[in-house]
DNA sequence: CAATTTCCATACGCTTGCGTATTGACATTT
DNA sequence: AAATGTCAATACGCAAGCGTATGGAAATTG
């Protein structure tokens, strides 16, 4: 993370995303106040102007990270009428790179924060209710659905870390979308 | 993880050993030497005589798992001459509680350290090869048993980090046994 | 213009943890 | 018995990072 130009005056949004920045690429453990101070071309003083403390950043940063990844979710996926697109549109959503994604990635291994396991666990039932709810419109009994979405789920987040620990293996572009044909061909009724 | 009887001597294995309860349950990260002399019932000091420093430490005990992991593998699936065995002992293995998955599942959270990334690869390169091998050898072609094993090894690592996720709505054993019967019925040919 | 608010810099004390140096205790070898 | 090797305890200096306290600068409000 590199330090941004020094700006006029910092805002708690400044903080959170910056907090979100370094909680992608390596894991909330990783957040501290000095460092994110320096990155932000402050010192330390007006952080704690505008937060109690680092868990108070943190627990906002993911406030926005879940309120925005929410929001993109619903815009992209259930606006669609179909089920099976909704579907469809999830496999590629869920294959794109995004700051999202890294960022539940290292969520996912957390596990030194109850702040965070929580967070964690909202957002992925969320999502798996989402995903059984289409399955079942499609026509799948709701035990099916039931096990079909975890199974598509756990497909995301498998793919998330094949991405990033094969890197070079796998990031051929037409490899990531033969792979997600594939995988939607395997995964979709 | 608890401060064991302190022991007459310690030798490089006590060491290991408690290093990969700690980055089971904690990642490579919160390995630290103090803590750990502190676990083991004694100070740093017989620590320095064992490693060069902290990295030599965690390389040793990666080594270690990785080995012992490999001997598994090794005895559990790949000893036996059916291919559809193979791989439904594989859904079944990997779905069982181990300290080898967790220490897998840290591991593939890691963004920090080089040498685990580079572990980690090798590791899964490895494991995804046999899984290619035994789509194969079921009738499968080349390029589709490759999709078919990255499909199943993902779903192996998303239900890693679902189970601890969704701790106690994913613990009963019935769902379990339940969802690996539907996965293989997926994902076997 | 003075008072208040917002944002910020810096000093301070404390904790945790690292690696190095030194010394001690015990076991083994010569 | 002396020398050597193995394991271990402790002190030390250093670094990183936390949160608190204090004072300063700039903007806003009355």
């Amino acid at each position: 993370m590199k330090s941004t130009t020094k700006k006029k005056s910092l805002n708690p949004e400044d903080w959170e995303l910056a907090t979100l920045d370094v909680i992608a690429h390596e894991g909330v453990g990783a957040v501290a106040v000095e460092p994110l101070a320096k990155a932000l071309g402050v010192t330390k003083g007006s952080f704690y102007w505008h937060f109690a403390n680092r868990e108070d950043l943190i627990q906002s940063a993911l406030k926005r990270w879940r309120s925005d990844d929410q929001m993109l979710i619903k815009q992209r996926i259930f606006s669609l009428d179909d089920p099976h697109e909704r579907l469809k549109a999830w496999f590629f959503l869920s294959a794109e790179p995004s700051q999202s994604h890294l960022v539940y990635a290292t969520l996912l291994a957390d596990r030194k924060h109850g702040f965070v396991a929580k967070v964690l666990k909202e957002v992925t039932l969320e999502r798996l209710s989402y995903l059984q709810k289409a399955y079942q419109e499609t026509g799948m009994s709701e035990s099916d659905a039931k096990q079909q979405s975890l199974l598509a789920y756990s497909v995301y987040v498998g793919y998330l870390h094949m991405a990033k620990t094969l890197h070079g293996k796998l990031k051929e572009s037409e490899n990531i979308q033969n792979y997600v044909h594939y995988v939607a061909n395997q995964l979709l009724p």
